[in-house]
DNA sequence: CTCCCGCTTGATGTATCCAATCCTATTTGT
DNA sequence: ACAAATAGGATTGGATACATCAAGCGGGAG
């Protein structure tokens, strides 16, 4: 009989976007029979999502117990922030050679963009697009993908919670200082300004952390 | 009834030694019911396994025309050689202040087994061995968890081809240099020399690659 | 010879059952 | 009265049988 036609495939994707986008929050129990009714499907497909969704990371997955939604620790922001660095700074750097006029006038958009957005959810989302535009010239696919999946580790609300966190300002400041020495070739410089910039949600996270 | 006890887990950790160990070759069908019958399970817990393995990327999946072992070109090779590079640097920079004299001797136990190992096969898992201890003091979990995810995609058979490819004696050499810094504390030559020791292995699979 | 149809193969999904395990709450023993 | 044992319900894990669907092939018809 039918469902709403969610395949395996589907139903992971329907569940990554909840849990980024915090329809579904940290420690809640995906129960199989819950989600399949849900979705529409048997249990079926729903256990293949979750197993998906459990090698990505973003699923906790304990035997005859079930899954929950992966909790993420402050540490363990700290510990991706620092997978960041490790590979963020490397795709700058291959991709500092290679950036054509293209690539920096659409960086120069996005940070335009940037400029003009209202809400800590809109910094968030113009952010990473900054971000990822100065990596994509490093011609690195598997680079770029362990960036992206690292990435997807952050949920929206986090993301959006750094954002605010943040202000806008001095990221921003940093973000045209970090274009101007793309745009110049200057790799080191680049290279050293990224690690600062993303240091500093380090420390302005653990001084929440301390705080409350 | 009986099957071999195996389970969704156990599967996906037989197959993925499978393909690591080159019994399973790259491009590889892999058929459900034949699995469900090696194994002695019913195909469910065989497409969760593969579901895994899918996510980890050790398998390509095409829908209704099932998982191949994933195949990995030199390209490809070369790419993780540079998310190496990115990860690993980054590690290495981490561990060194925090490496105690029990790290450095154990690594240096790894180098003495290295002198005395005879064939590349044994190569290939002593220079793993000795690399692993020495980002291990990083202390930095996710970072090891992707520099293993990353390693992985090695089968065993590259990785011998590879240390076959590379000989014993200059990367020992490099290991034995690598290990006095790290000693030291002189994580920029340290990380500098590590860059190189896997640039090496980028251009020898480059030379190969266009030789034949 | 080429194109199209239909058959076969294998993947995907459903429904139903059963076993193992975990959680909770109740009962039992001291 | 309180801790330990246990019984029951809920949930996962897996088996089996069956239905469906897409892709590849093989054999004719044009």
């Amino acid at each position: 009989m039918e469902g709403s036609g969610f395949t395996t495939g589907a139903l992971a994707t329907a569940l990554r976007a909840d849990i980024a986008e915090g329809r579904l929050l940290p420690g809640a129990p995906l129960r199989q029979e819950e989600l399949a009714l849900r979705f529409g499907t048997s249990r079926i497909p729903v256990r293949e999502a979750l197993r998906t969704l459990q090698a990505e990371g973003l699923v906790d997955y304990s035997p005859n117990r079930g899954a929950t939604v992966a909790i993420v620790t402050d540490t363990e922001i700290q510990e991706m922030l620092e997978v960041r660095i490790a590979l963020e700074s490397h795709a700058l750097r291959l991709a500092i050679p290679n950036a054509a006029d293209a690539d920096i006038a659409a960086a120069r958009a996005i940070l335009a963009e940037y400029d003009a957005a209202p809400s800590p959810e809109s910094w968030a989302a113009m952010n990473w697009r900054f971000h990822w535009a100065l990596y994509l010239p490093c011609e690195c696919r598997r680079l770029l993908d362990a960036i992206e999946r690292n990435f997807k580790h952050f949920s929206t609300a986090a993301r959006t919670k750094i954002s605010a966190l943040a202000g806008k300002d001095r990221p921003q400041r940093e973000h045209h200082r970090l274009l101007d020495l793309v745009g110049r070739g200057r790799a080191d410089d680049a290279v050293a300004l990224l690690t600062e910039h993303i240091r500093d949600t380090q420390r302005s996270i653990r001084a929440t952390g301390r705080a409350g």
